[in-house]
RNA sequence: AGAAAGGUGGCCGAGUGGUCGAAGGCGCACGCUUGGAAAGCGUGUAUACGGCAACGUAUCGAGGGUUCGAAUCCCUUCCUUUCUACCA
C-alpha cells in the first residue's frame, strides 16, 4: 500500500508509474484519494479541537470537585454535553472518511521502478539474460506427463481420486527426486547465508492482508471459513509476516530467510494445454527466499538474489532466461520483478520457475515494518522475495531435458541428494 | 475443551477513577570522568496524525460501554501462562 503522504507529494510520479502498468482510472482514483485525504485532515483538526476543549473542561471539573466547589463543577458539566455530541459526530465522520481512504488505497498498485518498461501483458516483458544449452532430444522426446507415466513416478489420476485435479501423487524415485530438490535448494540457500525457517501453512486474514493477498486475491486462496484461516499461496506470506509490526535496528539488516512450504492455489478458471501435468497445480512445493533490507540497499540485494538463483540453475545445467517484467505484468505489490523461465524442450515452451521482486515499502507499509534510521526516526523497511525454486516445473524441466533412450539422467548436483543417477 | 491468572513503552516492571504518555530498572544515545576502556555520575530516550513551530489529539492486546473524566470500572473478543481433560 502506498503511503498517502507519498501520493500527496509525488502525484506526477505516481500517475506516471500507474500509466506504465496500464492501470485504469488512475487519474480519478488519485484525485479521489487526495480529496479524501484533505477531508480527513480537516475533520481531524475539528475533532482534535473539540476534544481539546472537552479535556480542558474535564480538568477544571476535577479541580472544582477537589476544592469542594460542587456547583461550579455542575455548571461546567452541562457544557460538556454538547461537546460530547459534537465529538461523537466528528469522530464518526472521521472514521468513515478513513475507511473510504483505506478502500481507495487498497486498490492502488505499487509504483514500478524506473527500469520497468510500460506494457500491457507478458508479451511486453524484456528478455534480459539467457544461459544454458537447449538439448537436442531427437524425434522421440516426450512431455513430462508422459515420462511420469512411463516411469511411474507421478500419478495424476490417483491425486484426482484423493483430492481432485491439480493434486498429483509423487511415487518412488519421483517422490525422492522432489525431496532431493527441496534439500538441495535449502542447502544452497543456507550456504548463501539465508536462515532456514519452518512456518505455518495457514495464516490469518491480517497476515494475508499485510503481504497483499487480501483483499484483491481473495478468490485465489483456499479459505477455511470455520477458523477464518487461509492456506498459504506462497511462503512469502508467513515468512514476511514474521516481522509484522516490528521496529528493527539498522544493524539488523540484512534480514535473510529461506523456507520450504507447500503452496496452495485455487487457480479458478485455469484450463487447457498450458495447465497439463505439472504446469499448473493446486498444491505444489516451493523453497522461498525473503529479505528485509535498508531502502538504500534493496536493489543491490535484488540483484544478489538474481545472481543466487542463476547460480542454482547453472549448477543444474538447465536452459533458462530472465525477464524483466513490464508494468502491466508486474504484480500488484511489486516495484520490480525478474521472472526466471526454464526452457522445456519437449513442450517447446518457457516455464516460469522463479520470480524475484522488490516490494520497496509497499508491503512494509501494511506490515508496519520499520527500522530506526541514523537520525533516530523510524522509517519503513524494504521487503523482497524470490523463489529458489518452485518445484514442479523444475521437476518437469529435468524430466524433459534430461530424458535419454536409457532413462532420465539426474543432474550431477542432485545425485548425492537422490542416491541414484538415473530414473528408468 | 473446562478452570484460574494475566496482556502496560525497544525489553523488564509499577500503577484500581483526575495532577498518568505513564514510577523504577535494563538497554540505547550524548556529555563528564579516564592515557584508553570499564565502572561511576549527569542529561536525554514510545508511536501515529495535524501544525513552520509552540503545541494539540489519539494510543496501556482489540472493539464497545459507564463517567464531566478510564491503563484503572463493566461487556464482548483475541492472545499468553498454569492446572485439568485429550492427543501426534
Amino acid at each position: 500500500m502506498l503511503q498517502v503522504h507519498f501520493i500527496r507529494e509525488n502525484k506526477e510520479t505516481v500517475l506516471a508509474g500507474l500509466a506504465k502498468r496500464n492501470f485504469a482510472n488512475a487519474e480519478s482514483i488519485i484525485e479521489h484519494v487526495l480529496s479524501a485525504d484533505e477531508n480527513r485532515r480537516k475533520t481531524q483538526v475539528q475533532l482534535d479541537n473539540t476534544l481539546a476543549e472537552s479535556n480542558k473542561i474535564s480538568k477544571e471539573i476535577g479541580n472544582f470537585f477537589k476544592s469542594g466547589e460542587i456547583q461550579k463543577a455542575n455548571i461546567l458539566k452541562e457544557r460538556t454535553v454538547q461537546l460530547k455530541e459534537k465529538s461523537k459526530e466528528l469522530s464518526e465522520k472521521s472514521n468513515a472518511i478513513a475507511d473510504e481512504l483505506q478502500t481507495l488505497l487498497y486498490q492502488i498498485p505499487n509504483v514500478p521502478h524506473e527500469s520497468v518498461k510500460a506494457g500491457k501483458s507478458e508479451e511486453d516483458n524484456e528478455n534480459i539474460f539467457s544461459e544454458g544449452n537447449i538439448p537436442d532430444l531427437g524425434e522421440n522426446s516426450l512431455p513430462h506427463w508422459e515420462l511420469a507415466k512411463k516411469y511411474d513416478i507421478i500419478d495424476f489420476e490417483l491425486g484426482t481420486k484423493i483430492a481432485g485435479a491439480g493434486f498429483p501423487v509423487y511415487k518412488g524415485k519421483g517422490a525422492r527426486l522432489q525431496r532431493a530438490l527441496i534439500n538441495y535448494f535449502l542447502d544452497k540457500n543456507t550456504k548463501a547465508g539465508y536462515t532456514e525457517v519452518q512456518v505455518p501453512h495457514l495464516v490469518n486474514a491480517e497476515s494475508a492482508t499485510a503481504t497483499g493477498q487480501l483483499p484483491d486475491k481473495e478468490g485465489q486462496m483456499y479459505h477455511s471459513t470455520v477458523d477464518d484461516l487461509y492456506l498459504i499461496p506462497t511462503a512469502e506470506v508467513p515468512i514476511t509476516n514474521m516481522f509484522r509490526g516490528n521496529l528493527v535496528l539498522e544493524s539488523n539488516f540484512p534480514i535473510t530467510l529461506t523456507g520450504y512450504t507447500p503452496c496452495f492455489r485455487r487457480e479458478a478458471g485455469s484450463y487447457g494445454a498450458h495447465v497439463r501435468g505439472l504446469n499448473r497445480l493446486h498444491q505444489f512445493d516451493k523453497v522461498e527466499i525473503v529479505r528485509i533490507e535498508h531502502p538504500n540497499n534493496s536493489y543491490q540485494a535484488l540483484n544478489g538474489m538474481v545472481e543466487h538463483i542463476k547460480d542454482i540453475l547453472r549448477e543444474l545445467k538447465l536452459p533458462y532466461r530472465i525477464l524483466r517484467l513490464c508494468g502491466g505484468d508486474t504484480g500488484f505489490t511489486a516495484a520490480l520483478t525478474f521472472d526466471f523461465e526454464l526452457f522445456s524442450t519437449a513442450q517447446d515452451r518457457w516455464l516460469e520457475i522463479s520470480s524475484a521482486s522488490n516490494f520497496e515499502t509497499f508491503q512494509a507499509n501494511r506490515l508496519k515494518l520499520r527500522f530506526k534510521n541514523k537520525d533516530g526516526k523510524s522509517e519503513l523497511a524494504h521487503t523482497l522475495n524470490g523463489s529458489s525454486l518452485a518445484l514442479p516445473r523444475v521437476l518437469a524441466g529435468i524430466l524433459e531435458n534430461y530424458q535419454t533412450a536409457e532413462g532420465i539422467k539426474i543432474p550431477d548436483a542432485l545425485v548425492p541428494y537422490c542416491g541414484f543417477d538415473i530414473i528408468n
